[in-house]
DNA sequence: ATTCTTGCAAAGCCTTTGCAACTGC
DNA sequence: GCAGTTGCAAAGGCTTTGCAAGAAT
């Protein structure tokens, strides 16, 4: 349905030095920063930085929290990665690189599916301009359970009776 | 651009009642909610936590913060607020008697203008509907500036030159 | 009377930050 | 060597919760 990538013509490392060094404060390149980025773009689920610090270690690599954080914000002011509002805390996936879409979000397993519909976006473009709004971004969630979920059938569970 | 209300035939008091005592656990309805209902929807603004117990204070109307959570999470159940996702924190609006709608967001003045794009939703229905997937609500933000801010031109700020 | 709600303060959760040691440039 | 980065732990902001006292049905 989402074509899978768009071509690219930087590797997402290369795109990040270049933002670093071309701030009017250049930044560094460090170790830790490399090793998130490559194992950020060498997956593509979406995840949290508690995700990512635990699969980090999991694979060996070790990174503290304020320095997951203090790149997770750089990443996505680099134009790398995408913050999700889901609610409770921020989820991240790859913005460069990947084209943009939406999500549905299962509330049952917690599972995001993309999708892309440029006419909604044109849609939203046209009246942002009519309301002299200068949209920059948008964050999309349509809320509900997969089919899968569906399928499954399980008894729905009585909230209330506790 | 809105028509500010739906027909609705109950008062929102009366359909928080309603919803409370239809619990399978019924729950009681208290002086300090019925407050927070008249004073919500005896206005129109978005609003936090916080800004709510402070204006509901300067009006004389004192509850306690868990008080006020725990009553807007019913309140967002009961189908009375809508909870938006702003980033931070939770803010609230007015769901019932009103009609549903979006948002632009003005990342400047912090405003939320409404807009109500049916075929939008229209689509987005379709799409969940061929993915077998069960929408319930969705959220839709548009994060940008606003045109009064857009107007004012203030110089804007270097935010690398600290 | 029973059972839910309140208020307080403490805890929870995600995220940010001060500071000394460290490292990229 | 200078200036930015790391890691730790502590603090921050928003929200939730345990518990005893109070109130709705």
């Amino acid at each position: 349905m989402i074509p899978n990538t768009v071509p690219v013509n930087q590797t997402p490392e290369e795109k990040f030095r270049e933002y670093l060094s071309s701030r009017v404060k250049p930044q560094r390149f460090t170790e830790q920063q490399r090793e998130m980025v490559r194992y950020i773009f060498g997956q593509h689920e979406h995840f949290d930085a508690e995700q990512l610090m635990g699969d980090m270690k999991a694979a060996g690599l070790v990174l503290s929290r304020a320095t997951a954080y203090r790149t997770l914000a750089k990443l996505v002011d680099a134009g790398l990665l995408r913050r999700l509002l889901t609610g409770d805390k921020s989820r991240f996936e790859h913005d460069y690189g990947y084209p943009d879409h939406d999500h549905f979000h299962c509330m049952k397993c917690n599972k995001m599916i993309e999708f892309h519909l440029p006419e909604v976006e044109r849609t939203l473009s046209e009246l942002a301009r009519e309301h002299g709004f200068v949209a920059s971004r948008h964050n999309l969630i349509v809320h509900g359970t997969c089919d899968p979920c569906n399928q499954a059938k399980t008894p729905r569970r009585l909230l209330d009776l506790i």
